[in-house]
DNA sequence: AACATATTTCATCGACCGTAGAAATAAGTT
DNA sequence: AACTTATTTCTACGGTCGATGAAATATGTT
């Protein structure tokens, strides 16, 4: 879950047999070593971490080579070894890093949700549930765009995708259904389930922004327009979710 | 669009120097050259697109070797740059080769469904988009499976998988985009487009087979269950859409 | 029979992959 | 001041990647 890296990992340099060079005078293009305290270079790992974020969910994990992510973050490729492993590591680093926030965030949605109003709706669940991470997608820059359609990625992905996904986001999506089966008492769990499942595919492929929307219109939407996905997909997908769980209340 | 490959590809052979070897008696444990006509072996091609469409749509494009590819179809590696030139042109290759059969299954379907009923309706239309689709993924067996799970990870992949889907995809769903306006005159373009943009997603993802769904309901769903899907897709993207649209007909 | 052609395996190439080890360098500790 | 530790670049390794060229072999053509 947490990031327990960067426990030290220098227990070699015995031998140090004398082996005399010669003096090389002109100083080292890039020189190597500790970094001076106050060079600006604070936390190497956060541009790491942020190079392969934007990487990974570009290009996926097999799409990106740990040395194109150390180019992007300006590092030697050894430095994601020495601080995440493996490139495995790496990913997984990514992908954790901010889920715990994205997690917190929608509960303290739901949670207030649920407090705040007598009668809740579906519409209302779906929003107090989508409504952080449509946040986060619109004001949170770069990095959380990336964040978001690596999840989307991630979540589309037969083989390695599941695990993770359900490791880490099935708590807050067991809380909507808690939610939505207490507006919807007459809802079967499969149907809701179900609702669930193509809500997910939704929200993943608006993160995703492919652009195909935008050559599919002749330009009239734009795939990463947040105002557009929030004016629409609560909506869309409370009216789904209500009327199909009516109808398939009373048996198959 | 059309695979034209296969052009001979054998003008080497000159320089036939001597160089003398001892003759070995032991016969070839696999023996090379062109095929006997009748050992069974009728189109290696076919089997080698088999291999790599279930092997892309499980590990996508970067996740898979042509070592794997070769492997699997039980070919030498070699093989696939003689019949498809180079990787990408293997893929290229799996992607189109179903393309053109799933998109006049969906335009005869929609022809019928346009030319049968008196009075269409949302649900109809979708049914007609959907139901060729599902109907491959019910009984078309394992390619099938494999190569909707493959358009299914392409059309969620943001940067190379935008140009095929809208070249082999967008005439099919410009059609459901035209019937659809003819149920819901009063309906504005781009609330349609994003209404499509949800069910895409929610397709893709019942496609994607990732297993979450199971998981997730402790084994009340299962992901690859066309009946559940086939039961309950249409009718909850079609309230979605028909509300949706009638909500926002009249400007912001 | 002689020759051209299509299909296949084999051998191997250069490039790049992920990773490890060692050296370098500055900060912290005693 | 001496020693330890954390962070970084450098070098390079063994392996695998996609792709090529040549040889082998059966078919088709003349």
């Amino acid at each position: 879950m947490t990031i327990d890296i960067k426990q030290q990992k220098g227990e070699k340099r015995k031998k140090g047999g004398g082996d005399p060079q010669v003096a090389m005078p002109s100083p080292r293009a890039t020189p190597r070593g500790r970094p001076t305290k106050f060079d600006g270079s604070a936390d190497r790992s956060a541009g790491i971490l942020d190079a392969a974020e934007a990487l990974f969910a570009a290009h996926g994990f097999y799409g990106v080579t740990v040395r194109q992510v150390a180019n992007e973050a300006g590092v030697d490729p050894a430095l994601l070894s020495y601080y995440f492993e493996s490139k495995r590591g790496l990913f997984d680093a990514v992908f954790s890093r901010r889920a715990e926030l994205v997690n917190e965030r929608r509960m303290e949605s739901m949670r207030r949700y649920e407090a705040s109003t007598a009668a809740m709706t579906v519409e209302g669940c779906l929003t107090a549930f989508l409504e952080p991470v449509l946040y986060l997608w619109e004001v949170g820059g770069d990095k959380w765009r990336n964040y978001l359609r690596l999840v989307a990625l991630v979540n589309s992905t037969p083989s390695w995708g599941g695990t993770a996904m359900n490791e880490f986001f099935d708590p807050v999506i067991e809380r909507l259904i808690e939610l939505l089966k207490r507006v919807l008492p007459e809802a079967r769990d499969e149907d809701l389930y179900w609702c669930y499942n193509f809500a997910s595919g939704a929200l993943s492929l608006s993160f995703a922004d492919t652009g195909r929307i935008d050559k599919l219109s002749g330009g009239l939407c734009r795939s990463g327009d947040v105002a557009a996905v929030r004016k629409r997909l609560s909506f869309f997908l409370a009216t789904g979710t209500s009327e199909l769980c009516r109808r398939l209340a009373d048996g198959s």
